[in-house]
DNA sequence: TTGATTTAGTGGTATATGCCACTATATGGA
DNA sequence: TCCATATAGTGGCATATACCACTAAATCAA
């Protein structure tokens, strides 16, 4: 496999040329990989994703949870359907403002989110192995600043700015 | 913005934990990004992104093309599809092997893709601005990496060789 | 040659994800 | 208070992407 640190061999396909492109193609291939070790559970990565966003921000709104994956609002709304259908999340509304609905993990939300942890560090644990720990841990803090919003500020700011220079 | 060498902090939240999530995170706020510097060529960020492999590998057969974006071949159809119908792209049979269907840009696909080329450009070099040239082209090679086959074998193979372990 | 197996694609179905239009609710003034 | 605006969600529609079952064609083997 070739290193990460190797420079010398020039652009072997336009993949390396295209951020964009890249890093759907990674996520395609990544995502099939986790979606492999996870099968067991009964989760697909995304939905693994997404218990474990609403586990961490304990019962948010839907805006707060679309927020934190960085996620169209309705397009959390309709991933979210299969798993409130299979009784793995609730939405209750918030007293506080009735606008808004709170995601909950119910029982069984829970039991499925318990079991794909398992799954999952089994998964980690073998990327950071093929990828390498530090490396891995590098990777996902550059993606971590690619997903935020002072990212996207720093980028949409040149087209308003430089339209074109 | 926190700087990527920066190891300081600990994990500020799960994103810097799960690399399929983080990527999948990432690969939402980029496709923001690029799809609204791309929208003025009316395409789309994967479709760009489909049009420049077309381009770069000749008339590909769909499994060839398929394979090059690590992408699922019936997934692969059913993307070209909305191309197919708006006549940027046609599908020809291979005299070789006539199972195979060989993709073609039409002139239509190759106006459009000129345009998005510009587009791109200018896509590319905010996200070099603001990433970093050597950032960038080192995330490139990264994400070029985890979508290869021997990553890929290299992550399956552990799972047979260390089922639990 | 011919039958078994593999390979290329297609169509159906399901999830993932985005945009837009619309409703309901909250909020910030005049 | 009451209206203008902003915010939270929903539903419809479109694209992105996967798996499965199925057909057609190529290939391999006896």
């Amino acid at each position: 496999m070739k290193s990460l640190a190797d420079t010398s061999t020039g652009p072997a396909n336009s993949w390396e040329l295209c951020s964009n492109s890249a890093i759907r193609r990674a996520s395609r291939r990544l995502g099939q990989l986790y979606a492999d070790v996870l099968a067991p559970s009964g989760l697909r990565a995304t939905q693994f994703g997404l218990l474990t966003q609403i586990r961490t921000l304990g019962e948010p709104t839907l805006r707060t949870l679309a927020d934190a994956l960085v996620m169209d609002l309705s397009a959390l709304g309709h991933t979210l359907k299969p798993l409130i259908r299979d009784g793995l999340v609730t939405l209750a509304p918030d007293p506080q403002d009735r606008r808004a609905r709170r995601a909950h993990l119910t029982r069984k939300g829970l039991a499925a989110y318990a079991r794909g942890v398992e799954l999952w560090k089994e998964a980690q644990s073998r990327f950071d192995a093929q990828f390498g720990k530090k490396e891995s841990a590098a990777l996902r803090r550059a993606l971590d600043l690619i997903a935020s919003d002072e990212f996207a500020a720093g980028f949409t700011v040149q087209k308003i700015a430089a339209p074109k220079k």
